[in-house]
Parts: structure tokens; sequence; C-alpha cells
RNA sequence: GCCGAAGUGGCGGAAUCGGCAGACGCGCUGGAUUCAAAAUCCAGUGUCCGUAUGGACAUGUGGGUUCGAGUCCCACCUUCGGUACCA
């Protein structure tokens, strides 16, 4: 009785793969190819506890894109690997003493399995996993190209993709030295410095103050100017983990991985410059084949803004304090003075001394300005500082610096600061403003300083509001909107020679003129920050950097990077992977033949001993599965041109914002150095949605309502699980599990076979019932209505309507005997891409020798795809009433005319005027009646 | 708070361009087959009124545009996801 049994068929046809390499992929096309194909699924951290049934999903639906192409001529590439280093396997260590490298190769060798269990069509000769030698070779290789680039901001030049741009990265060699470059960078290693952007290139223990040749000076400029950086900045400590996070790895004040606390402590760390790229990596979406939605997400998290920023002079008074060298040169002593002087030397690059700068969006509120906040950190605060005020604003400087980012928003309810004693002078008026310290700037944004307008900000309202600050209303809404608390657009008021005008004007006219009087200029923000780069974790990519050090052995601040020869630099042998418990990098626990060599000058040099993130690897991964063992680069530039960009890539949300935007950042860069062609890596990106338990909450072990894909491939098979993935909804949307759902499209498969099979002969043989006979017109329709609609909801990634198509016609064609191979045979290889194994083993029943994995999709002829007459409905003031059989072609005359000459029809017309008749060709007839 | 996505039978969902709402599947009801069951096959299945032909009401709520609205516009409600003092 040969039922339809999915577990021999299965395993027969994935042997029958793997022998006959079906799915490898040569670089070059096939005869008579019809374009290469590049379809990728987001490759999976390999856990120990197996596939999800979240991963099938997308990989399901890549997978029938993949067939579906291959059948269509496409030359198709379709890869699949490991984005293996990471915390778990190595916390795996700390507990078992299990090198990480062997738990991963386990992990990975049961996705493997899984993945094979599923039929999914990878080349699995392109596998590589981000802990392979061979691979991370050339993410450290990447990053040296980081370390060789500088950001030139006005570089104009046109790329490979023969686009026009403005700011390209560089050789560092190329990066012009100033002339005062000694003199820089020794006040740059003593006092604290503010280079061009983000807070790097800080020197090292400052006790070598002078005497800086102009080698070292060079060297330190171009590090300072490197898009990867060493930065000595206030980071996320998780002592949890034993490592640094970055931001985007702390929700709520706590790890997103395992929820430890974190805490803000200064270290020193690597950061990569992708704020340089900011601009472009907003700009570059625009051509992107990507939801909006995540477009939005991403330009977001970007947060460019374009503002002013406008330099206040602060007040002389009481600005002394006790001790050193701290007496406030206030050269021109006056409001007026410093106007002038302004006005002759412009706006300079940095303010002066006693000069508050600040970064508004609204340039056009000046006139509501009552107050000034400067962040806790901001170096100004010291000197304005009154000796009144002092104790209250240490005080309080000393409460934020302990309060994690969490205490700060937690408190967000209740605004709170200090004033500091001082006042600032309102450049467009001259008015005295009092400046405060508060918690609600933050440092890290902008200048780190505002004026606050209370009236026209909810933050700045509230503040004012806890501390009975004035409010003046410099913006009329308009509208019934009552002027304080608006923060939208609308007219000046309240401010002088500018009242009545628009916003938008206000802001063009007042930034212009500031920026005449030398007292402002405009400017543009960014909510990015720097990405942290550095970890402090064994399992993850060693930097190929070294470290110089002195007579005394202690770092320099100068370093080397290794040569692109020298790479991989592997992971030290390590018996011991406990965390030191300190931020001190689990690598500095590795022997002094791993941590130091002595240089060919004889320079001692050290190491560095942080790891990069498990970010890094997955940053380049769909370049090298174009050409995953080329032992000279990273990618042979003629592949890049070939394969790249991905065309079409599809993985879960949560990448949305992290990986997406990283990716596209390095392959920016390394477009920028001439080695890719294209300028965005991935032309089309699609979400899959989040499968939920029964219960409609998310899985998980504590809720108990976890799918094993092994499970429903034990009792169903994978072509049943496939199936059902695919037809519980639109790919995109999110949509709980039902298992009775998973039997229904197994019992759709077992109909399917019976529709082929005769399962009452003792053998798998071909149903009596199939027949070399002509398609009658009906059968023919249902045919080609089959083929049409399978092939354009594949192409329009709509695989629940496809099936229940294919639903449709196993319907159709069960009830029907004899039954033409003519329709079976292009149904199999219709079913195909959805459940590959059960086709093939149909298609072979049929016949043919040859798997059908490379076979011709079906054609559909439109013609044949409509009835020659079809049933419309008739209606009355919009309402169905009696339905009419009209030919297909019929045009609106003849509908009207039919129609009305319905007996039916005729008797709703009875009694009531036709006031009008609307006809659609093909569709409808509708008459507007009105009793008489 | 802000941003985004979505609300259609008992359930998952369909309706691609403003034109027969509920395709397909699950569940349920009845029947066939069977000693019985499983499996399979056939029929029915939005709600209400009616014996019925038929009719009324129905796509989160309230308005609007239109000959005609699940689909377009306005206001609101609910759910889910993201985000959090970014000046």
């Amino acid at each position: 009785m040969p039922r339809y049994d999915a577990k021999r068929i299965e395993e027969k046809w994935q042997q029958y793969w793997d022998e006959q390499n079906t799915f490898v992929t040569l670089n070059s096309p096939q005869a008579g190819s019809k374009g290469k194909m590049y379809v990728l699924d987001m490759f999976p951290y390999p856990s120990g506890s197996g596939l999800h049934v979240g991963h099938p999903e997308g990989y399901t639906a890549t997978d029938i894109v993949v067939r579906y192409n291959r059948m269509q001529g496409k030359h198709v590439l379709h890869p699949m690997g490991w984005d293996a280093f990471g915390l778990p396997a190595e916390e795996h260590a700390v507990k078992t003493g299990t090198h990480p490298a062997v738990t991963t190769k386990e992990n990975i060798a049961t996705f493997k399995r899984q993945l094979k269990m599923l039929g999914f069509s990878y080349d699995w000769s392109r596998e590589l996993s981000t802990t392979d030698p061979d691979y991370y070779r050339w993410t450290q290789w990447i990053f040296l190209q980081l370390f060789d680039t500088w950001y030139d901001v006005t570089c104009e030049w046109t790329g490979p993709d023969g686009a026009q741009r403005t700011g390209k990265g560089r050789p560092i060699s190329e990066l012009p030295i100033p002339e005062n470059v000694v003199e820089l960078m020794s006040k740059a290693r003593t006092s604290s410095p503010s280079p061009p952007s983000g807070g790097e290139g800080r020197g090292e223990g400052a006790n070598v103050a002078s005497g800086m040749s102009r080698e070292e000076a060079v060297r330190r400029y171009q590090d300072a100017h490197r898009l990867a950086y060493v930065s000595e900045a206030p980071v996320n400590w998780c002592p949890g983990l034993g490592t640094v996070l970055a931001n985007e790895e702390v929700i709520d004040g706590k790890s997103e991985r395992g929820g430890h606390p974190v805490q803000r402590l200064p270290l020193k760390q690597w950061m990569l410059r992708i704020t340089a790229y900011a601009d472009r990596l907003i700009s570059e979406l625009d051509n992107l084949d990507w939801p909006e939605s995540v477009k939005l997400l991403q330009r977001n998290w970007i947060g460019r803004s374009v503002g002013a920023e406008v330099d206040f002079l602060v007040e002389g008074r009481g600005s002394k304090v006790e001790g050193e060298d701290n007496t406030l040169d206030l050269q021109p002593s006056t409001f007026d003075d410093w106007k002038q002087q302004r006005q002759a030397s412009g706006f300079p690059a940095t303010p002066e001394p006693n000069v508050l700068r600040v970064y508004t969006t609204r340039p056009d509120t000046l006139f509501g300005a009552t107050y000034m906040v400067v962040a806790p950190e901001h170096p100004l605060v010291d000197q304005i500082t009154t000796d009144a005020q002092r104790d209250a604003v240490n005080a309080y400087r000393e409460k934020a610096a302990l309060k994690s980012d969490l205490d700060r928003t937690d408190l967000a309810k209740e605004k709170s600061g200090v004033f500091t004693g001082a006042y600032a002078i309102n450049p467009v008026n001259g008015e005295e403003v009092p400046i405060w310290i508060a918690d609600y700037v933050l440092i890290s944004y902008g200048t780190g300083a505002i004026m606050a307008v209370p009236a026209h900000d909810e933050r700045d309202l509230e503040f004012a509001q806890t501390f009975d600050i004035p409010v003046i209303e410099v913006v009329e809404s308009g509208s019934d909107e009552a002027n304080i608390g608006f923060t939208g657009e609308g007219t000046a008021i309240n401010s002088g020679e500018y009242n009545g005008l628009p916003t938008a004007e206000f802001k063009q006219k007042i930034t212009s003129e500031l920026n005449a009087a030398g007292l402002g200029r405009q400017a543009v923000n960014y909510k990015l920050r720097d990405w942290l780069f550095s970890r402090q974790r064994y399992w993850g990519e060693p930097f190929p950097i070294w470290h110089e050090l002195d007579a005394d052995g202690n770092p320099t601040g100068l370093m080397r990077a290794d040569e692109p020869a020298d790479l991989p630099v592997l992971h030290p042998h390590m018996e011991d992977f406990k965390p030191t418990g300190t931020p001190e990098p689990m690598l500095s626990k590795a022997s002094p033949d791993w941590l130091y060599k002595t240089a060919a000058d004889g320079t001692r040099l050290k190491r560095e001993t942080n790891s990069m993130p498990q970010w890094a690897g997955s940053c380049w991964y769909y370049l090298r599965f174009c050409d995953n063992r080329n032992g000279e680069f990273f990618i042979d530039p003629e592949l890049e041109k070939y394969w790249l960009p991905v065309d079409l890539y599809i993985g879960g949300v949560e990448h949305a914002v992290l990986h997406l935007l990283y990716s596209r950042f390095w392959h920016k860069v390394l477009f920028d150095r001439g080695h890719l062609t294209t300028a965005e890596p991935f032309h089309k990106l699609v979400n899959q949605g989040m499968i939920l338990g029964e219960n409609n909450e998310k899985m998980s072990k504590s809720r108990g309502n976890v799918i094993n894909p092994d499970d429903v491939v034990k009792d169903y098979g994978a072509d049943s699980l496939r199936l059902y993935e695919m037809f519980m909804g639109p790919l995109e949307q999110v949509k709980p599990w039902q298992m009775k759902g998973v039997e229904g499209v197994f019992r759709f498969l077992g109909r399917v076979w019976r529709m082929y099979v005769d399962d009452a002969a003792d053998n798998v043989v071909l149903s009596d019932a199939v027949q070399d006979i002509p398609l009658t017109e009906e059968q023919e329709r249902v045919l080609h209505k089959t083929i049409k609609g399978v092939t354009d909801d594949i192409e329009r990634l709509a695989f629940n309507t496809a099936i229940s198509k294919m639903m449709e016609f196993t319907n159709f064609f069960t009830g029907v005997s004899p039954r033409p191979r003519a329709a079976l045979q292009p149904f199999a290889l219709l079913l195909a891409p959805f459940a590959p194994h059960i086709a093939e083993e149909l298609w072979a029943l049929l016949g043919n020798a040859d798997s059908l994995a490379y076979a011709s999709w079906p054609e559909y002829d439109a013609a044949k795809t409509v009835e020659a007459e079809a049933e419309i409905p008739v209606q009355f003031n919009g309402k169905v009433r009696c339905k009419l059989r009209v030919p297909q072609n019929a045009d609106k005359e003849t509908m009207q005319s039919l129609a009305e000459q319905n007996p039916e029809v005729q008797k709703h017309l009875e009694g009531n005027s036709v006031v009008k008749v609307v006809v659609v060709p093909g569709r409808m007839v509708n008459f507007v009646v009105k009793p008489n």
C-alpha cells in the first residue's frame, strides 16, 4: 500500500541532490542563462538549541524563489553559512571548559543537518563560518582597511557606479598634514582635545608633554583621523557578561543578552567612525527596494537634524577658581567689544574659553531663550560656576556621574538641575540669561549645551515650570492651540525686527545674519554615534594591531598594524575561559609569546587584547560567498561585479538597524577604497514576520509553547513543514502556529499523491487514471489559470495564495478520471519550489530521468485562462439583485442590452425609472433607479 | 509621549486597479464507506428573519466622497512592534 511516505521520499531525494551536486553553482553562467540572481538568507547564529521554526520561514521563502528562478533559467547564487562567534559558546566554555571552537563545530553540525533535512537547495560548497581562520583573516584585513582610511568630507568624485558624491574614504597616507602638527598634537596630549567628530585621539599618560618629534606628531595626527580609532570614553561595562557593550546592546540599563546590569565606565576602546558616512547612509537608502518602514527606522536611527550653532558670551563675573591658571582671559571684556571682534574674525572653529556654544534646530526662537543649560560633564562648568553655587553644582555633577542612563531616564519625570551662578548674553538682543546645569542635556549630542526656549520646547517648559523661570512666547501657532507649549512652525512674535516672519524664513534669515556677524553658523547633527567596536571576550576576531611600548614597558599610545600577509591573527591557546572579572580583556591572559614581540627596529610591541564584536563577521559575509575559497583576496573583483548586489535578502526585522547599517557602512568604505563596484550591498530586502506559539504568545521555553522543527518533520515531513510555514499567511506578517494547519497541508500532499499514484497497488506506480489524453476546455482553463496564478504569486512573494491555488487545482483534478498527463506533468513542476521532495518523486514517476531542479517552468496562455462567458452581477442602486451570463469580450452596449432583455432584470425594473446605468465591461452592470 | 504595522466568520487568512466580501485551509454538522474505528470521499457551514422563493444586516467605531467602499478621505478606539529628554 504505497501511501504518501514523506520520510522515504525526502531521504531519497536529499541523498540524490547531494550525490549529484545538483545545487552546486559555478561562477560562470550556464549556457543560455537568463542572468544572475543572488538570493540570500540572514545566516544564523548556530545556537546549542538548534533550529527554531522561525528559521525555516525565511529560508523556505528564499528556497521557493531560488528553485523557481532556476527553472526560469536564471543563474542562481544561494549560499548558507554561520555567524558563529559570540557569547553563548564562550559562556559554555566558562562552565564546562570545552573550547568554544569545539562547541561551535558541534552546533554547526546540528544546524547543517537540520537545514539539509528541510531540503533547502543551498550550494553547500560555498559554506563558510565567521570563525574559520580563512574567513576572519579577511575580517581582520577589512579592519585594516578601516584603520588605513580617513574620511575626506570635501572630496568630490564619481564612483564606478557612475554616481557623483561628495565625501570619500581615502588612504591615510593621503591625509593632508597641517603645518603646526607638532604644536597641535603636543597640545592635544595635555589638554582635552576636540577633533572633528567624536572624542577620539586622547593622548596617553600625559607625562611627556613636550619634545614630540614631527614623525610622532604626524602619526598621532593620522591616528586621530582614521575610521578605526581608539577612544577613551564612557562605555557600557557589563560585569555580568564581563564585556563592554554597544549602546544598541543595552536596553533599559540592562544587557540585551542576559539582562545583566550595565555601568558607565571610562575605558580605552576601539571606535569606528560610522558618523562620517551618516549622510550617505541616509541618502543612498532612496534607491533601495526595502520596506519603507525599515528605511524610516534607519533614517530615524541616524537622526540627522539641521540647525545652527550659536555662540553666547559668558559674563565675566565670578568666574575665578581658586588654584592655578584659571584666570579666564576675558580679552573682549564687553559684549560690544566681543561682537566687534567676531565681526572681524568670523565664526571660529572652537569658541573662546569664555564663550558658550549651543546647538539648536530652532534659531528662530532665540528671542525666547530665558535660560541656558549645559550638560553636567561640560568642560566649561568649572570655570563659570560662582563660588556661591560651587558646592551645589559639584554635588549635582557627582550625582549625575554616578547615575546610569537608566536612572537618568527613570528620573525623567522630574526635571532636575542647578544654577551655576553665571550668565550668558543673548547675541540677538544682549539680554542676560542664567546658565544652569541639568542632566536632561546630554554631553554627547550637539555641543553639550542648549539655549532653553520654554515656550516652545516641552522639556524646557517642564524645567522652567519646576524652577520658576520666565517663559516668553515667540512663535504664534496660528491656530486654536496656545502659543505656550507650541512646538510646531508658526509666525514670529516678540522677536524685534523679525516679527511676522514664518518659522522657516526666520530660521534661514537669522542663520545667515548670525553667520555674517561671526556669531553662528548652520550645523548638522546626528543621533548616530560612532560604533564602539571592541569587546573583552575570547571568542571574537583578534585585532591585527600592536601597541608600542616604552623602555618601562608602558604603552606610548602609538600603534602598528599587522602586515596583511601576516593575517590571520589566530587566537592564543587558553585552558581557562573565566572572565578576568575586570574590564581587562580575556586575551590579556594569553601567554607572553602571543602578547609580545620585538619589531625589526627594536621596538617592544604588545598585542591589542580586545576582540571584535559579533557584528564584524556578519558585515561582509555576503561578499565572501561569491568567492569563498579565494586565498589571494577577500573577493575577486570580477565576481563582485558579477554577483553583487544581493538581489533578494530575507531576514528578521530585528536586524533592521544594526546589522543592515553596519554592513552598508563597511560596504561603502570598501567601495570608496576601490575594492567594490557597488555602493549598496542589498538591493531588495524583505522581513519575515515572527511566528508565535499556538497561544498567540512569543515562543519561549518558559511559556512552553516552542515548536521543534525536528518533531514536525518526524510526524509530517519536511515538505509539509515548508508548505505549512508558507501557507500560514503573508510572509511579512506575524502569525500564530497551529498544528492542525500542518495536518491540513499534509492532507493536501496526500491528495496530490493519490492524484498521481495508485495507492491500492503493491508498488509505487502511476495510477491507471493518469492517461495520455487531451485536455477538455475546462481542464485546460484550470491548468492555465493555476500556472498563471502560481507564477504571479511567487513573483510577488505571496506564497500562501500560490498554495491555495494549487489546492484548488488538486480539488478539481482529483475529481476527474481519467486524468490527462498533460495537466499532471506541469503541476509537478509548479509544486516543486514549495514541496521539492514529493515533486521530484512524482516527476520521476511520470517517467522523467533527471531531477526537475532545472526543468523549464511551465508557461501559460493568457487566452486560455478565461472562460468564453462570464457570470456577472447585476446591481440595482449598488445592490446585487441577480446574475447574468455575458460573453467575455462584450462591450458596454452589448452588456447593457443583454441585461435589459433579461426577464429577471425586467422584474426589478418594474415600477422604477432608470436614472443612470453604469457598466464595467466583463465585470458588472449597475442600474441606478428611482421609484415612479 | 513619538514613530511604524495591523484590526474581515468559531480560528489562520483571501479579495493584486473602487466593482459578486469571506477564496484556500482548520474547526464544526450531516452523509457514504466500515463489524467498528482510523484514513478517505460527498454535501453543508458569516449573523438574523422566513417552511421556502427570498430578504435584512455584516470587514474595529463614527462621519464623508462615489452609481458602488474591506479598499479612498477625515476623526476616533483597540492590539502589536520599535523608540525614549538627540535641543
